[in-house]
Order: structure tokens, then sequence, then C-alpha cells
DNA sequence: TTGAAAGCGCTAACAC
DNA sequence: GTGTTAGCGCTTTCAA
């Protein structure tokens, strides 16, 4: 590995000058400039990352924290950080927590077992002294990770901060499910079963209330017997779908693709033709529901617009072009637009 | 941020001790290793993974270099070499060439803009200091990214290399279609489909190969007429298997679960019933197949294993634990079986 | 068992 | 325009 130094014997000059103009700083003559670049291309000289670090004490690299990379949200959101950080010539270095994979979806319940993961991840992020961290959640909810003084800039990504100068952004979720509930009572439902996922998570009251909106606005009373809770998978759905269709609704709206895949899985046994008979609705646009037959209508995630939002946020105040909110003085929430992909299945 | 030195002040010690107690190097007293280690835990203290990593020329970490992380085979096998790297006490960092969100699947034809991609981030890598790199494919091909004589430990994912010191670790795709396709003789077809990926694939190639064994050991005949080239997509394999129904097939195997999809969407519009009439079998496993009606029967890829290989590789390498094999004087290549998933297709 | 000094590769501050 | 000096935070001799 050849050092600026040897460059700069090479050259018989000092290493500060090839370090200008290398970094295109100061002025350098046209001539000295040419010698140098030669000899850099020549040699295949690399800047050591290290050794520019520790002096510089900034990194131009930003932390990405995701509790699980297998998640589906999860490489698109990461693919576009690290697009954007590109652009704006960032690294972004990915840490998995793999909480998916530890403890499929129970381990949010026990804190200390969370904390036995995250913090000698966090440690080890502090350590390689990136300049800002993006936690990128697995599903929204309130996450408390970061104490109020918390030294380097960060932002929620696919979740909500509790502190004030962590700002977050998440997809619109209660917009979202009231734009497809609304869509489903144009196309002539009124009773129309709601599968959640568990209650008390975030997307599920979301959406729920899209869902009341909706049938407020288009004045049907809203019936809590059409309203049932699952745990996001297949199997929720068939049951939900089990138990929905004997309260007679014509439609059911599913919060997850793979929920709607079972509320399909029951209504095939039960012989009932999907749309013609009962119109089915999902959420998420996985790859799977372009597969299920009819085509699942179903709304898309902006996985790569929430990419690219949280990169901007962070490095904007990075760079302090975030208009002097580098503390805001409230919870700053930025919520991004779901579209709905109208299929087969309504 | 306090440092070693701070840490050392404190104590009334040297940063030497400092330093040793931490790394748990040298003989210390209990005594000032008590004191230490106290204050060590009340100041939060992290040690500055550029300083040290400046100075041992070592960082324990390795890099991954993904040629694009939003393909489906690339989470698992990163989530993996990062497990394993864990728990031998590395790191891995994950670098994206993002070829397919760039160029689709057309790119890899041209090896200019490949290099215009390619290069920055190997500088980018070899800045960082890394110990080691993994080259994670997209899909298999023989890659010659890395010079002979390239200065650092290299272990190729997902793909073949054509440098004696660069190991490879692939699944065995001639075995695993020899599996399916003798499945699929054992259930009594003897016309039997082959819908492949591009002509030139590598993974075409093996899995023809392996489908004209198994024919051959059951003495059936290899019809070339039963082989459709596609492009892995839904709509090839709907061609796929409307060319290949006119040859009077009573099964088709389709080497991706999304042209198997575009085989049933064939056979639903012809009204041929999957299984009863004409028999389908996948290859991926990916979670589209478990959706589709009945369940494709398919061959499930060992991406968690060969992420853990190749992590496992580059360690021992990088730890000289591999048995003298640092150079290897012949293609090393680990070939990882898959497993036949039986659902409901065949 | 502990410490002093040197230096990894780079850049900031300042002098020339 | 270019060079000198000092030092970022750590570990590694080597000496005490």
């Amino acid at each position: 590995m050849v050092t600026l130094k040897e460059i700069a014997e090479i050259c018989n000059v000092s290493a500060t000058t090839v370090s200008n103009v290398i970094n295109g700083k100061a002025k350098t003559s046209e001539e000295t400039k040419n010698r140098i670049m030669e000899v850099v291309r020549k040699t295949g000289y690399n800047p050591n990352y290290m050794a520019k670090g520790l002096r510089v004490k900034r990194t131009r690299t930003i932390a990405i924290i995701a509790e699980d990379l297998a998640q589906f949200t999860s490489p698109p959101i990461i693919e576009n950080i690290m697009a954007y950080c590109e652009s704006r010539q960032y690294r972004a270095t990915v840490y998995n927590l793999r909480l998916y994979d530890r403890w499929s979806d129970t381990w949010y319940n026990d804190e200390e077992e969370y904390k036995s993961v995250f913090e000698p991840v966090l440690r080890d992020v502090l350590s390689a002294q990136v300049d800002g961290i993006i936690y990128l959640a697995g599903h929204c909810r309130v996450i408390k990770s970061f104490s109020d003084d918390f030294q380097l800039p960060v932002v929620m990504c696919y979740a909500l901060s509790d502190s004030p100068g962590i700002p977050s952004v998440v997809i619109d979720d209660e917009k979202s499910s009231w734009e497809m509930v609304s869509h489903l009572i144009k196309a002539g439902h009124k009773r129309i079963g709601f599968v959640g996922g568990r209650v008390e998570n975030l997307h599920t009251i979301e959406r729920l209330k899209g869902y009341q909106r909706a049938l407020y606005e288009n004045g049907i009373l809203f019936d809590p017997s059409l309203v049932f809770y699952g745990r996001w998978d297949r199997e929720s759905g068939y049951e939900g779908a089990s138990k929905l269709l004997t309260q007679g609704v014509t439609a059911i709206f599913a919060i997850s693709d793979r929920m709607a895949g079972g509320v399909y899985d029951y209504l095939y046994e039960a012989k009932v033709a999907v749309k013609d008979k009962i119109a089915v609705a999902g959420f998420d646009n996985e790859a799977i529901s372009q597969y299920f037959r009819p085509a699942l209508t179903t709304t898309e995630l902006p996985l790569a617009e929430i990419g690219k939002k949280s990169a901007e946020l962070i490095l904007n105040r990075l760079e302090k072009k975030d208009g002097g909110r580098s503390a805001y003085s409230e919870p700053y929430v930025i919520k991004v637009p779901c579209t709905l992909k109208d299929r087969n299945s309504v």
C-alpha cells in the first residue's frame, strides 16, 4: 500500500502539497498538480480512510442500524439510502440487529434482551466514528433507543422517535388506508371487513383510523364486529376471513398482503369467488400480490422514497442545511404517501 | 468522546496500561485493572476504531461487495455472513454496486460500464483498510474483477472466480436439478419440458445438465425440442408453457419460481389443471411459490449456508486456518446442495 | 507491573 | 505556491 508520503517523495514535493492536490484544496501550479496526479494514478494510491478520519474527525460516513435486513422493507430502503449518500459523496454502512432472526416478532416485548443486542452494536457504531445514524426499524412503533442528549444526529426511519431531536420518516398509514377503503366504498361496498395486525401495533391503529374515517365520510356506520386482529401472517388472514364471512361482509381489507393471502385461502376453500362474491384488498404490494389469482389490489409502500428522505434529512442535518432545525422544538415526522395499486380483486 | 489518554489521566496510570487492560494484553495488577475498568464503564469509553486501525493495520473487518442488495438472494446471504463474522469477533460492512438497479439484467454485457461502478467501490473498500473481501454476485457466472495478484484475500460468493487464489461458494445446480427431474420421473413423467433462463447463463447450463443426466439414468431420450430458453421472468414462463404444450409434455420444470408463475398463468388461461394434467416444478423457493395454487414444488436455495461458508472461508484464510491453502493450486469451488421442497404441483 | 517515546498516514495552521 | 511542524488516538517496542 503506497502512502501519501511516498508519493510526495517520488514527486519531490511535501506531503502537504500532495494532500492539497488530492483534495483539491489550496492553489497548486498546474505543473506539479499534473506530476502528482500522474504518480497517484501509476502507483494506484488510495488514501487511508483511517488516517484521514483520525485527523479530520469527520468520516463522511453514516451508519444504518437495521433491525433486520431480512425484513422485506429493509433492502429497498437501504439501497436508496446508499444511492442518495453516494450522490452527495457520503458512505453508508449497514449494521444489522437481526431482531426477527433472533426472536421472530416476540422480541419487542423484552426491553432487556433488546438492549443486549442493541448496545454492543451502538458501541461499535460509535467506535467507527460515523457522522450520523439512521435507525431503520422493521415495523412502525415508538422507539426510545437513544437518550435525549445522544451525541450524534439520528434519523428514525420507518418508525417514530420519542425525542424532539430525532426526526422520523414513516409511511402515511392513515391516509393510505382511507384511500383503499374509499376505493372499496366507491365500488359499492358497505359492509367491509377489516383484518388488522396486532391490536397495539401502530400500523394497525393508524390504518383502522383511516378505515373509520372513510366510513364516516360516506355515512356508513362503523360496526366493530367487522374488525378482526391478526398477526400479520397468512394464517391470521384465513382466520379473519372465516370470522368475517359470518358477518355478511361483501369486501375484506387485509392490511398485509400475506394476510390477504390467507383470506384467499379461505375463500378458495369455501368456494367463494374473489371479486365476484367478495372483494379483497391487501397492503404492502409484496411480490406475492401479483401472483395471486385474481391479482391483488393493494397499496404500494414508498420504500425508495423513505430511504431517500431519511438520507436527505440526516445529510442536511450534518451539513446544517436544515434551516436551523438542528434541534427540533417538537417531534418532526415526515409521512410519505403510499400509492394504491388497483389490480383485479376489487 | 472520551479518549484512552483521558482514562489514563483519571486513573493516574499511563496510556499503555489502560491499553493493556482493555485489550487484556500484559499482566496488570487486579487493583489497577479494576480501577481502570470502573472508569471505562463510568465514562462510557469507546475505543476509536480509526486510531486503532491506523496503528495495528488490521481492522477485523471484511467488506461484502454486493452486486445488488435488492436481489432476493442477497439479504439472507449477507445476514448470515454477518452473523458468522460476529461469532468470531469480526465486522462485515456492505458495499452495494446496485447493478440490477442501474441496468436491470443487461449490465453484465458491458465490461466498461461495469468497471465504472466497480472500480470506485473497490477503491473505497481498499481505503477502508478491510482485511478481506467477499464478492457477492447476483447470479452465477465467472467473475474476473480481481487481478491475479490482488493484494487482499477474496472469496467469491454465489459465483465462480477465474483465479486460483480466489475460492468460490456456489449452489450445486446440476445436482439440484437432477434431483427435481428424478422426482418428476419417479412421479411417472417421461416428457418433461425444461424452461431455462438465458442460454449462456451458468445456472441454466448446469441445471440443463442435471436434467439430462436424470433422463439418461432413467433411459429417457433427451428431446431438444422440449427445452425452452427464457429470461427468468414470469412472461418467459408463459411463453415457454405455450410452446412446450404443443410438444405434448406432461410436466414442466421451470428453473425459477417466477417463470413457474408464468407457466401457471398459461395453464390457467388454457384451463389445464396444474398437477392433474400437467405437473409443474420451480426453483428458488421464493415466497411467492407458497402462494401459488396449488402450492409449487420447488427447490430451496441454501442461502444461509452459502453466507456462512463464505465467511468461514475468508476468516480462516485471514487467520491461516485453512490448512496452508492460502494459495490454492487450482480453482477451489464449494458447491452447497439445495433441498427439494415437495409441495402440491407434482 | 508500569511507563516513556515513537510512530501509524494524514491534514490544519502557519511560515516562507 | 510550497514546506514545516505538530498532532489526531492508539499500540508497540523497550526500559525501568
